[in-house]
DNA sequence: TGTACATCAGTGAACGCGCGTTCACTGATGTAC
DNA sequence: TGTACATCAGTGAACGCGCGTTCACTGATGTAC
């Protein structure tokens, strides 16, 4: 063969990381099939040898920025206590770090308004990563003793979600850092996590 | 004149009222101008006449949204005692009703993810917007006596959109109303005004 | 060892399509004389 | 009262453009004999 043994294989991930990063920048509708070719140095006339459709490379994009995204935050708390691991994940999503990075952050943030507009088949992968949040959440508040998890989980998410969305839409960046101080304080309160909870039970 | 005296002004505002609908239905990308000349029963040739750009009609249309969406919830509320405003904004708000009403909902909520991605001034409506609903917020919470009424608002806020958004992509409808009224406790709870409390005011 | 053929990732021109925008025109009415 | 002209919201064909998608082709390599 003219290529090295993977080289198809490299080229594909080398596409789906390219858009992973466009997709939540631009959002799925101002992804072009040609910029992501471009960006890995190929002419745009090669796309359809790796994806079926731009469709499938948005579902691809998608769930590799649900995968990247996910193990970033999971490395941090994995090993922790459960309220120390929900108190931290929380501090990590809602923070401004989170906020400045865009293409590399949540993509539920970046494409809450646009997923219900795409096709079915991404609608199921965003749903996908909004329940493997959840779940996460779910089970470490579980482990706190609350009855209504599943429930919490997805409320205080929503709040983690809106927080961030909304950082991002505050001009002033110290506005922007009190909002989410503030709302990873009311979070962590509801959830019965919060430092001074925290710092009580370690006693 | 072969039309009435306000003809052309009645032609445009019924342009706008049919994209303010179709803009929050589809995202600003969607959205057409021969799609919207349709709705008013126009052919798109004469869209120029009535608007300087695409543009200029996403802006004038956002802002008929945040009018009426404003206006509604306002209208509920008016009069009340602060505390009893407070509570009875977030649960119109945060509900199934909201959820369920995209087209004549919050723009704020079905714009989000799209709205970074505009133009200048439509990024400028979108805050201002924004700024509109939490001093609306905070001034209620400052009637209620607390300092950082800014900040708690905005982060109440953030709560509220982020909970109808995600309420929006829960398939299960029972499962999304019970993260609606999980997110409405919260935040409640959060700026006192819980149903407890309230009651406790009243006596 | 040498020739003919198969493979296949990538090329680049072309396709139809919908979009935002422009423009010469229409035709019902109002106005001037 | 009647004729000529001005107005102007709306028409519909046309524009250039970027898009997703298709396809005949390339050219370096591997394989068959």
């Amino acid at each position: 063969m003219r290529y090295g043994e993977n080289h198809k294989e490299e080229t594909h991930k080398k596409l789906v990381r390219a858009a992973c990063t466009v997709l939540r920048e631009k959002g799925p509708d101002r992804l072009s099939v040609a910029e992501v070719m471009e960006a890995a140095g190929l002419t745009h006339g090669g796309f359809y040898a790796h994806f079926k459709s731009k469709d499938a490379l948005l579902v691809e994009a998608l769930n590799s920025a649900f995968a990247h995204a996910g193990a970033k935050f999971r490395k941090v708390v994995d090993g922790m206590p459960a309220r120390h691991a929900l108190a931290t994940y929380i501090d990590m999503y809602v923070s401004p770090v989170h906020r400045d990075n865009v293409s590399g952050g949540c993509p539920i943030v970046a494409l809450n308004s646009d997923a219900p507009r795409q096709s079915k088949k991404f609608q199921t992968a965003f749903q996908a990563g909004i329940d493997h949040i959840v779940d996460a959440l779910a089970g470490w508040i579980a482990e706190t003793g609350r009855e209504d998890a599943q429930t919490l989980a997805r409320a205080a998410f929503s709040a983690m979600a809106g927080a961030v969305a909304l950082s991002r839409a505050v001009a002033d960046k110290a506005l922007s850092d009190e909002l989410l101080a503030s709302a990873r304080a009311g979070i962590r309160a509801r959830l019965g996590v919060s430092d001074a909870e925290l710092s009580k039970a370690v006693n």
